[in-house]
DNA sequence: ACCGACCTTCATAAATTCTTCATGAAAATG
DNA sequence: CATTTTCATGAAGAATTTATGAAGGTCGGT
């Protein structure tokens, strides 16, 4: 799950890295407007967290501006105090929740947890190639019924993957989703590459690939046709 | 047991909370209609116990509100008077049973007894793996026939951990399943650990393990498939 | 006030996972 | 076919996460 946290509040904005982090998000962070939107329409996120008073751009800017873009990510915002003109004008641009400052950050984790349930809700938690199935919600991966243990990264590649299903994944945006922020894109490393081959051992048949290097760009899980 | 208590007097709500933990229920509280909200659609409850008196959102809103979603944990109203009235809206709204302020505790606690009861006559109160069984209604446990004894914090934890088999637990849910409202997410400290050592110590076995680690995430209970 | 059970914190050990690196194989280039 | 680029792989050290023993703190009961 990828989350944007902006907020023009550098303690603050660490502080939800660092709690985020540690429930397994994948956090990116933007301090001003102009970067929240950079990343907004560079990246598929699942939540932003948006807060109303930011330099130069607003929230309330930020917000209309991606809904005409027909982006959906679901929006809470943060509001400075509780004023409900604040709140009426959030929830009209499209905001999905909306929590006055100071907030407690156990009622944040609530309120994100709820916004994230109710937009996987009708989602199938279970995503399947050939005989292996990974289940989102139990972490459970299993081959051929067999349950088969995934390292955490080697599990979030594979449900990238698998929820790119029939579409050829480039090795910057994988890595974008599965280290988020922390990601290195001048790095020469090929530590992808490593994680691919681990999980090719763990889930591939000797015959029959399920994951398929696509060369000059990344890698693809497809199913029987196409 | 998890049971939450709407109500908007601190000292009430203070004094619940601790009657209801010393009889070993896990507590958690909300002063006002939105944050009872949010926490019941956050969090599975066995009970709710509903002030119908209640700033902006009250109780009735409430109950409407939770019925329409599906939620059907018992509620237990509180009348501000025992008028008739108050009384025949709150059954009609779904409210399982009420009680008019001022009341005596041990009828309040009575009327949860009584709540719980009717609600998990149905569900089988032995919940087992392989040769461990924990009674919920007892309180007992054991492993191979012989008894065990378990510190309140480990019941609970072996309790949501068998609540939840074969599903990953992150230690987060954990945390806050267990230790509710007084959980500080930020904490570094690493007594969900410590507790797991010594419930394993109780009831594990040199050879399976019961309750298995799920690296970066947090537990898993599973029996012998899947 | 003391005791004992329980909970939490802390320091450190152990285990697992991640990343880097070196090298060889395979595919494209021309 | 020689050269270049890209990918695959094993192994090693770094980094992270989990396990554990022990100490200190809290709370209710006597």
């Amino acid at each position: 799950m990828k989350i944007l946290v902006v907020d023009d509040e550098p303690e603050l904005l660490e502080q939800l890295r660092e709690t985020l982090t540690r429930q397994k998000y994948n956090v990116d962070t933007a301090e001003d407007g102009k970067s929240a939107l950079d990343k907004l329409f560079d990246t598929l996120y699942d939540l932003v967290i948006l807060d109303i008073m930011l330099p130069f751009v607003d929230g309330l800017a930020i917000l209309r501006e991606i809904r005409k873009a027909n982006i959906n990510t679901p929006v809470l915002m943060l509001t400075a105090k509780g004023t409900v003109e604040d709140k009426i004008k959030g929830l009209d641009c499209g905001a999905d929740d909306y929590l006055a400052k100071p907030f407690a950050i156990a009622e944040l984790m609530a309120r994100i947890r709820s916004l994230l349930r109710r937009a996987s809700d009708h989602r199938d938690p279970v995503l399947t190639i050939s005989d292996v199935s990974l289940n989102t919600k139990t972490r459970q991966v299993s081959k051929k019924g067999m349950s088969v243990e995934l390292t955490p990264k080697e599990f979030s590649i594979l449900e990238f993957l698998l929820y790119n299903k029939n579409r050829a994944v480039s090795r910057f945006t994988l890595a974008e989703h599965v280290w988020g922020d922390e990601f290195d894109p001048f790095t020469m490393s090929n530590f992808i590459d490593v994680h691919i081959k681990n999980l090719r051992r763990k889930i591939d048949d000797a015959d029959k690939k399920i994951i398929r290097t696509i060369r000059g760009i990344g890698f693809i899980i497809e199913d029987g046709s196409s």
